[in-house]
RNA sequence: CGCGGGAUGGAGCAGUCUGGAAGCUCGUCGGGCUCAUAACCCGAAGGUCGUAGGUUCAAAUCCUACUCCCGCUACCA
C-alpha cells in the first residue's frame, strides 16, 4: 500500500492530581481509534498523550499526602499510563511534562520568547496577604479582607514575567477566520471569538513565585513557569522540537501537528495562548483543534463521596477492553455531552455486541461447520439477493471515510454495525438451513455461506481501529486475513479452500443486568470505603435510595451519622461563643445566588440581616415567625454582595438535608443559649 | 441579569449552521423463522420537536420573550 502521508494526533495531557475518570479515558480511547484508523489507511501515525504534573494544586496534594511531589506524580503517572495500556491506546509517546528533555525545551522556549521581547518582566501588583503568601485582587476581597483568613492585606508588588499576547492578536483573528477549519466544532469558534478575541487580549502572567514545583526560569531561579505554557508545549517538545533549532527528524515529519484532541473545557487554552506561543516561536499551528464534549453521568451528580463515580478499569472488568471502548466511541454524540449509566452499557453490550455481532460470528460458523464441515468456498452460483449485500459491504468503507475525516467516530462505528446487521438479514433472506434441506441447493447454499464469511472478514477488518481484540479474534475465528485498506472495498477475496475454526467461541455472552447492578453495588460501596478512609469520615446510613419526596418522617430513628472528631476546646473556648435565640422577621432569596436566603433576624432589641445556604431546604414564606438559634458575635462577612452579620445553626444529614434548630419551648427573641 | 450547554414518541440520541413531508438504536405490541447467545428477520403502535409570540407559501430548523434541566464558578459564616 502506498503511504499517504503523515499524521500527528495528541490528547490532552492529563493532569495528575487524580485518578481519571471514565471522561479522561474517553479522550485516550478517541484519540487512538483515530490514530489506528490513520494508520490502517495508510499514513504514517504519530500519537502522543502523557501527563502534566506541574503545579500548585499538586504541590499541595502532595505535601497532604507527606510525599514529595515528584513521588506523587509519579504514582499518579504510572495509574495513568496503566489505564490507558488496559485500554489498548497505541501511543507512540508517553510524554510526562517532569521528562528531563521537556523541562530543558521549557527552559529554552522561555528564554527564547524573553529574549524576543514577548516575555517581559514587570511588576504584579495587587494585595497581599502575609501570613497567606497570595495576591487579591479587589474584587476577591471579602469585605476588605483576605479571602482566606480574614487578616489585612496591604498593596504590594511582586515581580512577575509577562506574555505580550495583544501583539498577535490579529494574526491569530486572521487565522482564526481564515480557517474555519482549525476550531472544531464550529459553535466553540464562535464562543473564542466572541468572548475572548474581539474584546481584547490581556497580557498573560507566565511565571509564578507562590510555589515551587513547576519548571524554573533558567535565569531568575525565583520564578517557576505557569503551568500552561509548561504544558502546552508537550505537542512540540514530545517530537523533538529544540529551541536552538536542531529539529529531530520526528518534528521536521509531524510539526504543525494534524489535530489536538482535547476537552471543550480547554479549547481556549488551545485555540488562543497555544497559538500564539507558537507565531511567538515561530513555528507553524496546528491544522485543527478539536474540542469533543464530555462523557457524564446519568442521573445523579457524579461524586467519590456516594460511590457512583464510573472508573474505566472497572468496566473493563465487567465487560471487557473492547465493549468499554465500543461503549464510549459510540454513545459519545459528535457536539452534546454524552451520558454513561450502567444500565446503559449493560443495553449496549446486549443488544449490539452480543446479538447482532457475536451472534452473528456465532452462527455463521456453527453454520459453516455443520453444513461444510467448515469449509468455505465460492460456487458462483448468485443470486438477485446476494447484490444489495456486497452493496452494503463493499460501500462501508467509504461510508466510514467519510464520517472519520469530519471526526464523527460515533457515526462511523454504526456503519461498521450497520454491515453486520446486513449480514443477519442476509441469512434470513437466504435460509441456508432451507437451502441444506435439498441436495441440489448445495452451491448454492456453499455460496451463501462463503458471502456471509466474506462479508464479516470485511467488516472485522473495518472494525479494527475501534474495537482492535474484538476484530483479530473474528478474524481468527474464520481465518481470514488482515487486508490492505485500499482492498476493503473488493469482495471475494476470502481464498478458496478456507476453513473456519471447528470450536468457535462466543465475542459477547450475553449478561443480566440484575447479576451486573449487584456487581455495582459492591464497587460503589468499596468506592465509598476508599473515600471515607481517605477523608476519615465513617458515613452513616446510605439514604441514596430513600425515595425523595413525602417521605421525610420514615427516615428511621435509629439512623446515625458519625462526623470527623475536631480538636477538644476548652471551656474559655466555647465562651467565646454567643448563641441567642432570633426570630426571623423577614426573609427573601438571595436573586443571584443559587443557594442563598437573606433573613432579618430580630436578636432583642435589634434586626440583624443573616445569610444562609438554605434556598435548598426552606422557602422565604416558610422562615419568617420561626424562632431559631444565632451565633451573634461571628464576623460578619459579605457573601454574593451583602453583608451576613451571624449565623443561622442547622442539623444536616448525609443527604445534605437541613433542619434549623429552634428552641423546645416558645422563647422571646433575643434568649441567650448557654 | 456570573459563564457555558441542553429541552425531539417510554429510554438514549440524530436532524437545527444551509427552512421544504419527523429519523436512528433500545424498549413495547403483533407476525415470521429455527442456523445461532430466549438470538435473528418483518410489521405496527407511540411525538402539537419545552412554552408563548413573530418572520415565511412553508419553521424542529430563523427572530423575540419566557419556563425548566445540566455542567463550571461563586459566595452555602
Amino acid at each position: 500500500m502506498e503511504k499517504k502521508g503523515n499524521y500527528y494526533i495528541t490528547t490532552a495531557i492529563t493532569y495528575t492530581s487524580g485518578k481519571p475518570h471514565i471522561g479522561n479515558t474517553y479522550e485516550a480511547v478517541l484519540a487512538d481509534s483515530i490514530a489506528r484508523y490513520k494508520r490502517q489507511e495508510g499514513y504514517e501515525v504519530f500519537f502522543q498523550t502523557g501527563t502534566d504534573e506541574h503545579g500548585q494544586k499538586i504541590e499541595e496534594k502532595a505535601a497532604a499526602k507527606g510525599v514529595t511531589p515528584k513521588e506523587f506524580v509519579d504514582e499518579v503517572a504510572g495509574t495513568v499510563k496503566g489505564l490507558w495500556d488496559m485500554m489498548g491506546t497505541s501511543y507512540d509517546r508517553f510524554i510526562r511534562t517532569t521528562d528531563a528533555d521537556h523541562e530543558k525545551q521549557v527552559q529554552k522556549m522561555f528564554k527564547k520568547m524573553y529574549d524576543k521581547g514577548d516575555i517581559y518582566k514587570s511588576t504584579y501588583e495587587g494585595l497581599y496577604c502575609t501570613p497567606c503568601e497570595s495576591f487579591w485582587t479587589e474584587s476577591q476581597l471579602v469585605d476588605g479582607k483576605c479571602p482566606d483568613c480574614g487578616r489585612e492585606v496591604k498593596p504590594a508588588k511582586e515581580e512577575a514575567y509577562f506574555f505580550k499576547m495583544s501583539k498577535y492578536a490579529d494574526r491569530l483573528i486572521e487565522h482564526i477566520n481564515t480557517h474555519p477549519e482549525f476550531i472544531q466544532p464550529v459553535s466553540r469558534k464562535n464562543e473564542m471569538m466572541n468572548n475572548f478575541l474581539l474584546p481584547g487580549l490581556q497580557d498573560l502572567c507566565v511565571s509564578r513565585t507562590s510555589f515551587k514545583w513547576g519548571i524554573p526560569v533558567d535565569f531568575d531561579d525565583n520564578h517557576v513557569v505557569y503551568v500552561w505554557l509548561d504544558a502546552l508545549t508537550n505537542y512540540i517538545t514530545g517530537i523533538g522540537y529544540d529551541a536552538d533549532g536542531n529539529y529531530s527528524d520526528n518534528y521536521k515529519k509531524f510539526w504543525p501537528a494534524d489535530l489536538h484532541l482535547i476537552g471543550k473545557d480547554i479549547v481556549r487554552f488551545h485555540t488562543i495562548y497555544w497559538p500564539i506561543f507558537l507565531m511567538s516561536l515561530d513555528e507553524p499551528l496546528p491544522k485543527q483543534v478539536f474540542g469533543h464534549p464530555w462523557l457524564l453521568q446519568g442521573g445523579e451528580k457524579m461524586s467519590k463521596s456516594r460511590g457512583n463515580v464510573i472508573y474505566a478499569d472497572d468496566l473493563v472488568r465487567l465487560f471487557g477492553v473492547d465493549a468499554t471502548r465500543y461503549f464510549v466511541l459510540h454513545e459519545m454524540p459528535y457536539e452534546n455531552d454524552g451520558i454513561i449509566t450502567w444500565e446503559l452499557v449493560v443495553e449496549r453490550f446486549n443488544s449490539e455486541l452480543a446479538n447482532v455481532l457475536g451472534n452473528l460470528v456465532n452462527r455463521t460458523i456453527s453454520m459453516s461447520n455443520k453444513y461444510f464441515d467448515g469449509f468455505v468456498s465460492s460456487t458462483g452460483i448468485r443470486e438477485e439477493v446476494d447484490e444489495d449485500l456486497k452493496a452494503v459491504v463493499t460501500g462501508c468503507r467509504d461510508k466510514i471515510n467519510e464520517k472519520m475525516s469530519t471526526l464523527r467516530v460515533a457515526d462511523a462505528l454504526t456503519e461498521v454495525f450497520a454491515l453486520f446487521r446486513r449480514c443477519n438479514k442476509y441469512i434470513d433472506e437466504t435460509e441456508p438451513w432451507v437451502l441444506a434441506k435439498s441436495e441440489d441447493k448445495r452451491d448454492r447454499l456453499s455460496e451463501v455461506m462463503y458471502n456471509l464469511v466474506e462479508s464479516i472478514c470485511i467488516g472485522a477488518n473495518l472494525l479494527i481501529p475501534f474495537m482492535p481484540e474484538t476484530a483479530q479474534k473474528i478474524l481468527m475465528q474464520l481465518r481470514g486475513t488482515e487486508r490492505d485498506y485500499d482492498l476493503l472495498d473488493e469482495f471475494g477475496l476470502t481464498a478458496p479452500g478456507t476453513r473456519v475454526t471447528q470450536e468457535p467461541e462466543m465475542l459477547f455472552a450475553r449478561l443480566d443486568i440484575n447479576e451486573i447492578m449487584k456487581e455495582v453495588e459492591k464497587i460503589r460501596e468499596a468506592q465509598k470505603a476508599a473515600y471515607e478512609k481517605e477523608n476519615g469520615i465513617t458515613a452513616g446510613m446510605d439514604s441514596d435510595h430513600a425515595d425523595s419526596g413525602n417521605d421525610s418522617n420514615s427516615t428511621s430513628d435509629d439512623a446515625v451519622i458519625d462526623i470527623e472528631a475536631k480538636e477538644e476546646i476548652t471551656y474559655d473556648d466555647f465562651a467565646k461563643l454567643q448563641f441567642q435565640v432570633g426570630e426571623i422577621i423577614a426573609c427573601e432569596e438571595v436573586k443571584k445566588s443559587k443557594k442563598l436566603l437573606c433573613s432579618k433576624v430580630k436578636i432583642g432589641s435589634q434586626v440583624r440581616q443573616i445569610l444562609s445556604g438554605i434556598k435548598s431546604n426552606y422557602t422565604p414564606e416558610e422562615m419568617v415567625g420561626k424562632k431559631v438559634m444565632v451565633l451573634v458575635n461571628l464576623k460578619p462577612r459579605e457573601i454574593a454582595g451583602m453583608m451576613s452579620e451571624g449565623m443561622l445553626l442547622c442539623a444536616e444529614d448525609s443527604d445534605g438535608k437541613l433542619s434549623l434548630m429552634m428552641p423546645e419551648k416558645t422563647m422571646p427573641a433575643g434568649a441567650e443559649i448557654c
